[in-house]
DNA sequence: TTAGGGTTAGGGTTAGGGTTAGGGGCGGTGCCTATCT
């Protein structure tokens, strides 16, 4: 038996590869640079983990949330292994401190873009060679890097300054535009793809046409109603979420609760493990509500809002049906969304005239230093300073002497990216107002053709919903476990031995 | 002599009151660090 296999059952358990995993491993045992585009749900993790334990040497994982992160040290650890560490916020300095200290002694360090930007850890990372570079949920990389958190633009420059280890991007949603920009964002070489299809064959889809929004809201209210859960339903506004929720409350529809960004960390945690754990039918988020909810059995997800953008669309319907039970997946539209989702989109970026007025007042002759002193102290907002900042950093070639000319730069780049935003809503609009297959549509924007059309498809080729309704699992009241029993399964997983008995 | 009740100082934790800036509904996504009663 091979050594490869052989590990697979000694340290992970398992007898055999799921699709795309052993491909993907052997390319990079052999040093390859490597993009591996695998369906949610399909083992994206042991394509590093298990090379880790056949070579010697450190690998870097980039991860996008400090909670990707906690979760996978958590899985490793229980596991076993205990050369794992994640660098981020929540570490404390003296925690922190030892760690950079010892970090030759692990094997799997995880970190977010933004840390890899302190010389201090990048300096221990060189004193400690990474012989693989991991870059997990790599399309944040074009979803995020442009504007929302820079930093993950610079992931190029990191690898360069850790000499180059071959290099490993791991996603799930990544059209061929999205691809190209990640390998090149990489500085990856003659990269080996492994693309496997988005199309995930038992969500149905469908589009529901409402006059206004009040129609939409009674509309979901009744799909929430009569589906069988659990569900989700994404809004683009935190305000949104949180009345739907209370309406959907008060009209019986189940254990429901919200969630987003503005909530504080407990709430958001308490939320995620309820849902998690069965004890709520309804979630109305917004797309906070997202990587690291993995859920086997969510049988719906609702859209109240549009995305801005297909590949968000994707990413989360694609919550639905992990355990390929037959899901559904419906988008109400009225009038008027695109504009919202357009607007939403491009509130981060500064407005071309604004931008050229501020550049316009700042006098001659400055270096970069002074411009970070400006930006800082500049009325712009603080992710558009971030953009600002990286844009000018970016331009340091330039003649800083000439603010004139550097503010038409940073206004072409702005301009570039609203373009790059307006394009994705009207894609997105598009698959809204598709008169024939959605699925098609669906698979022909990430670059395939449609191969096996399912029987449940879309509403364009035919969709009764009957099979989707009914609610004999959902229960009316919460159930309230004895505390002793809480505790327990907080602890150790499960019930009480003498609970158990019984 | 001893059990039991009361008092006090000191350490640790948490909830929420107080202060400030900026003024009108207007949308979303998260890292990080350094400050505070």
């Amino acid at each position: 038996m091979d050594e490869i296999v052989n590990t697979l059952r000694k340290q992970f358990g398992h007898h055999s590869f799921r699709p795309g995993q052993r491909e993907v491993i052997d390319d990079v045992l052999a040093g390859r640079d490597v993009l591996a585009m695998l369906p949610t749900g399909s083992g994206k993790s042991l394509c590093y983990q298990l090379p880790a334990y056949v070579r010697p040497g450190r690998v870097l994982i980039v991860s996008p949330l400090v909670s990707l992160m906690e979760d996978q040290v958590e899985q490793l650890r229980r596991r076993g292994e205990k050369r794992v560490i994640a660098f981020h916020s929540l570490l404390d300095e003296e925690e922190k401190g030892q760690a950079l200290a010892s970090l030759a002694d692990f094997r799997f360090i995880y970190a977010s873009p933004e840390m890899l930007q302190s010389a201090s850890f990048l300096a221990a990372l060189r004193r400690a060679p990474v012989s693989l570079f991991v870059v997990d949920e790599a399309h944040c990389i074009s979803q995020w890097g442009y504007d929302f958190r820079p930093d993950f633009l610079k992931l190029g420059d990191v690898r360069r300054a850790l000499g180059n280890p071959p290099c490993l991007a791991l996603t799930a949603t990544a059209p061929p535009q999205v691809r190209d920009d990640i390998i090149r964002t990489l500085g990856m070489r003659e990269a080996r793809r492994h693309i496997y299809s988005v199309d995930r064959p038992n969500i149905a889809l469908k589009v529901e046409h409402c006059r206004s929004p009040e129609e939409k809201a009674e509309r979901i209210i009744e799909y929430a109603q009569r589906l069988k859960g659990p569900g989700i339903i994404y809004f683009s506004s935190r305000q949104g979420a949180e009345e739907i929720a209370r309406r959907l409350e008060r009209s019986g529809a189940g254990r429901v609760a919200y969630y987003h960004a503005g909530m504080d960390g407990e709430q958001r945690l308490l939320v995620q493990q309820q849902f998690l754990h069965g004890q709520l039918d309804l979630v109305c988020c917004t797309s906070a509500f997202g990587m690291g909810i993995n859920k086997e059995n969510v049988r719906f997800v609702l859209h109240f809002h549009m995305p801005a953008q297909l590949e968000a669309y994707v990413q989360e319907i694609g919550r639905a049906g992990r355990d390929g039970a037959p899901s559904l997946a419906v988008l109400f539209y009225a009038d008027g969304d695109g504009a919202m989702a357009q607007a939403v989109a491009e509130a981060e970026l500064p407005h071309p005239h604004e931008l050229r007025e501020w550049f316009r007042r700042l006098p001659e002759g400055a270096g970069l230093d002074r411009f970070r002193v400006w930006v800082e102290t500049s009325r712009f907002t603080d992710i558009q300073k971030r953009l600002l900042s990286y844009v000018l950093e970016r331009e340091q070639s330039l003649v800083f002497g000439a603010p004139t000319l550097l503010g038409e730069r940073v206004a072409a780049a702005v301009e570039e990216r609203r373009r790059w935003k307006r394009k994705k809503v009207r894609e997105m609009e598009g698959w809204v107002h598709e008169l024939s297959c959605r699925r098609s549509r669906l698979v022909h924007a990430f670059g395939e053709e449609l191969a096996v059309r399912p029987d449940r498809c879309c509403d364009r080729c035919g969709l009764s919903l009957g099979d989707y309704v009914g609610r004999e699992s959902r229960q009316t009241a919460v159930f309230v476990r004895d505390w002793r029993e809480e505790l327990w399964n907080l602890f150790f997983g499960g019930r009480p031995p003498h609970e158990a008995a019984k």
